[in-house]
DNA sequence: ACCTGGCACTCACATCGTGCGAGTGCCAGC
DNA sequence: GCTGGCACTCGCACGATGTGAGTGCCAGGT
């Protein structure tokens, strides 16, 4: 089927396109390549790469272009990891020092991932599922209205408004101590039941005021950081100004959709530990992106906090500095939020 | 100079223009308007018009466009305003219906513009410049980590991490004590002078935490809410994938820049409450942008938090229907956030 | 003084043919 | 099984042509 040589031919048609994003043909081939064969062999095998579908050609008397099953093979098999240019390292090692919170950090690395590979990036909030609750505070804002805020041990802070009937100031406080004192230390997988219980058994007089805190809190317990999503680098969709319609409105829409992009991340994201995934044009879920390509990986550990972040791009891409540098940042970030 | 006709006749040009994106000649113009005069009398006013700076042909024998200089005068006296659809209307009097919390309202509200005007929406957070200091709160993380969170009464909650040396929990809880003994009920102007204070005539145990805590606070006092931005309806930028340089890459790059936002918005804002302002073309202080118009208004009030939203479009743009959207949206958010 | 119809003129743009060149498939020969 | 040669295919860039929308100007009418 496909001997050493056709493989070869494959991967220079890949590299090639990739850098010119023109149809590549048999005689440019061997000359920007060392293939030691004529152009008329080439020729030959590339005939046979089309029959078994790696390839196609636009038009007939035209070069050849890879096929989605071209670049998964040449993902899977041909291609050998480039190393970062020393710039990038340089920017990956030092781009999250001074970094202020965790909105920065997530905000630092979807533009760094975006500079290095020269795509949209995106990247998910990292879920710490076994954190303790640290603290609840509830705040009076207007005699009517009043704030929740979530605490935990890991750094996330979560809050609310909600509307009570009349406050007291002593109210709030009492129950803000009440609060504390069966929420603190708690995993929040186990706050619910707790929180159910106080419920049923609240003194009467908060129980006007305790029901919706309760509820509210109930349901900021149940939503997940890692629902939320950071997108950077759009303005590389400009290079692509030509294909508007097929890659970049797509691209377009579905940034604008964080359920689209929760479940590209997620699905992106079901394989092994800090692997990077690679999914192709139609490999991926979703009909109208099937002219892009997801390259995406986890970081981050359970512990820590654990989510996805990865680039969109046109299938024509670059893939091993692309995974390379998907990789690099991947790591590096997870290290970061291990380290503090 | 510019008789009523003549008024005429430039307002029917920006109309025609608008919503045909083509050049307006003398004889359909006075077909589709109601103009009483023929062709070649509007050609004479064209020419006028021309002389004075209000319309230009793209090339000799061609119909005629609008200026930024025509477009801000039909903006400024003849531009009626158009009324709002029965089906906007219902969609801008419901759109924050159970709305959680701030983030939720301003993603709501941009989701919103961006919809009823079919173009780039941009929000700013709500800046309640006036409020007090609701909350300090410290929270060991890690055996060398802290969370800082500052809550204040107009409900805006602010949170850095931060490294601290050997952090023993007692520690942390006087610190909390006295930060909320001299901060609660202080308005965040003058925190900063009492935190000084504080800094100077620190007991010697907590100076080692309680320092670096101080100026982490410091800074977030400094900090803004008001600098926080969301832009939503970037994919409405697909319907001029013609013009993609001199539109919608300025754009796309601007978005990415919080900074060019907040100057755009702040630039704005600086009129008259609650109207709405226009920027056309080159009006803009970014050379970059001098193909599209920012149409803002400021919202809400200095109490309750007062910022500025608005859209960004090319300058052939439906200004009445815009400037009647951003209007009912600014006001709409405005009451909400004062009823709560 | 102002409007109007007529007329010659100007270009952008679409259409059509043409030639070129890159690339192919196939075949005979090494 | 590789190679050089050769006829063939087509996309595309290029130039010529015709058409039509639109203009400016002018002389005549109200």
């Amino acid at each position: 089927m496909l001997d050493d040589r056709k493989l070869d031919v494959l991967k220079a048609i890949v590299t090639d396109y990739v850098s010119s994003k023109e149809p590549v043909g048999s005689k440019s081939l061997v000359e920007r390549h060392g293939l030691r064969v004529s152009p008329a062999t080439v020729r030959n095998d590339m005939a046979v790469l089309e029959e078994e579908g790696y390839i196609v050609q636009p038009h007939t008397s035209a070069g050849r272009i890879p096929t989605d099953k071209g670049y998964r093979l040449f993902v899977d098999r041909l291609a050998t990891v480039k190393p970062l240019s020393p710039a990038e390292r340089r920017a990956i090692s030092t781009f999250l020092a001074g970094a202020i919170d965790l909105d920065d950090v997530m905000g630092r690395t979807v533009r760094l991932l975006a500079q290095v590979t020269s795509q949209v990036a995106i990247v998910q909030y990292p879920a710490a599922p076994a954190a303790q609750i640290r603290h609840v505070e509830l705040v009076g804002l207007t005699t009517d209205r009043a704030l929740v805020v979530l605490i935990t041990s890991s750094g996330t802070v979560e809050q609310r408004t909600l509307e009570l009937p009349h406050v007291s100031d002593d109210q709030i406080a009492q129950l803000r101590a009440l609060l504390n004192s069966h929420l603190i230390g708690i995993a929040p997988s186990a706050a619910a039941d707790r929180l159910a219980a106080l419920a049923a058994d609240l003194d009467l007089a908060l129980r006007p005021i305790g029901t919706p805190v309760i509820a509210v809190l109930l349901d900021m317990l149940a939503s997940d950081a890692s629902d939320r999503v950071v997108v950077g680098g759009v303005p590389n969709l400009a290079r692509f100004g030509d294909q508007f319609e097929t890659t970049v409105r797509p691209v377009l829409e579905a940034l604008e959709e964080n359920v689209v992009l929760l479940r590209l991340l997620g699905e992106a994201a079901s394989s092994v530990d800090g692997a990077v995934t690679v999914r192709i044009g139609h490999e991926n879920p979703y009909e109208t992106l099937q002219a892009t390509s997801l390259v995406a990986s986890s970081y981050g550990t359970v512990s820590d906090g654990r989510a996805t972040l990865g680039i969109v791009g046109p299938t024509r891409m670059d893939y091993p500095s692309t995974m390379a540098s998907v990789r690099a940042v991947a790591r590096y970030v997870g290290r970061f939020l291990a380290e503090g």
